[in-house]
DNA sequence: ATATTGAACGATTTGTTGATTATTCAGGAT
DNA sequence: ATCCTGAATAATCAACAAATCGTTCAATAT
């Protein structure tokens, strides 16, 4: 009864936040949504930070579960699945920013007051990737000591294309044709294997 | 004897704007700072935000000068002045914010008002890239088709370490450890060299 | 006891007014 | 003619007041 509750709230929010968005929706409408009062809210959340903090980790949740159909789908080598997890990454994002700014803009608004749920947004997709190198490494196409670190790294390298603040003047093309460049750069690096650094080459 | 004016124009405006910031300098200062009225100002530069735009200017040519010299440092093979350019830039955006973060402001603003300023920024670094590349492939390390487009996605793949909105959270250090790990990344690729797509892998 | 309310409180936002400022341009100086 | 000025103008900013909103909690209902 008490979880029915919030995924009323959950849901009266979702629908507000998306529609008007998060700075013009009041607590006081969330509450009467839900034909409750104002404080009573806060039985089931903290804050209206809160709400909106779950709210995105559902839609992050669900983003990183489709990434992980890539590793079931069939007849596919670890390359192309590398390249699937990041164009499909890429696009959803961009489709979710034509689609519905608001949620994007959502995200934005929590990445600002709570880094945390950034980074394990990040963490969620990195484990797939991860996984997706170990595929890799037992193909024998890709050379990966640390997949783990070495995903960290793939998204540090792909970190353009994750970010819709820094895209927004960019075409999906544009940006797929960069991506794409990117992509190859990195499977080429993967396949020969990435080594240990060499020493301090810096003057 | 125009140019001197303008020179006279843009050292007060330089001083000024690391000292005080872009918002807090009026034209009527700079005006008085060179013994003219603010109306004169114009018959110099189109407006403020153009003298802004210069002194940016010439900071990015400085940067790109500086990162030029690495072509003619002796004894150093092309990965090693790949790794040198990387790090050098890196190094340089974090030491300017820490130093002096009123010149990472002004060129924010520049960037958000004129966004092609930062286009011709980048190509300038993206011209040195290239040589380096060149250089790689001269000495037999490299395998690169295209320097000028393979620069580009190295630009996109090292992104995260050029933008100071990006990173203010983090360390030099953990910053230093991913760009390690990005150039170990993309120097891999090089020496395997990168292939062309090999067809639309995504389901 | 437990669950809920809604008035009270402080923080934030909004709206408004007055002052500052970038930019222009008619006129004066050279 | 050409260069330069400084008052006029319109845009932007700062400061303040009013209103709104998130959050708390003593009181009430269940």
């Amino acid at each position: 009864m008490l979880d029915e509750t919030r995924e009323k709230i959950i849901e009266a929010a979702r629908e507000r936040f998306t529609h008007y968005g998060y700075g013009k929706t009041t607590m006081a409408e969330l509450a009467r949504d839900c034909d409750m009062s104002s404080g009573n809210l806060y039985r089931f959340f903290p804050g209206k930070l809160d709400i909106a903090e779950e709210i995105c980790r559902r839609a992050s949740i669900q983003t990183a579960d489709e990434l992980n159909l890539i590793l079931t789908c069939p007849e596919r080598d670890a390359p192309a699945r590398l390249r699937d997890f990041l164009f499909q990454d890429l696009r959803e994002t961009f489709a979710a920013l034509e689609k519905n700014p608001r949620i994007v803009e959502l995200a934005q608004i929590i990445t600002a007051e709570r880094p945390e749920f950034h980074n394990e947004g990040l963490k969620r997709e990195r484990d797939v990737l991860a996984r997706i190198l170990e595929m890799g490494v037992e193909e024998g196409v890709f050379s990966v000591e640390n997949p783990l670190e070495t995903a960290e790294m793939i998204q540090a390298a792909t970190m353009k294309f994750s970010y819709p603040q820094l895209f927004t003047r960019l075409t999906l093309e544009k940006l797929e044709r960069e991506l794409d460049g990117v992509y190859r750069l990195i499977v080429a690096g993967l396949t020969q294997g990435v080594h240990r650094p060499t020493g301090n080459l810096t003057h």
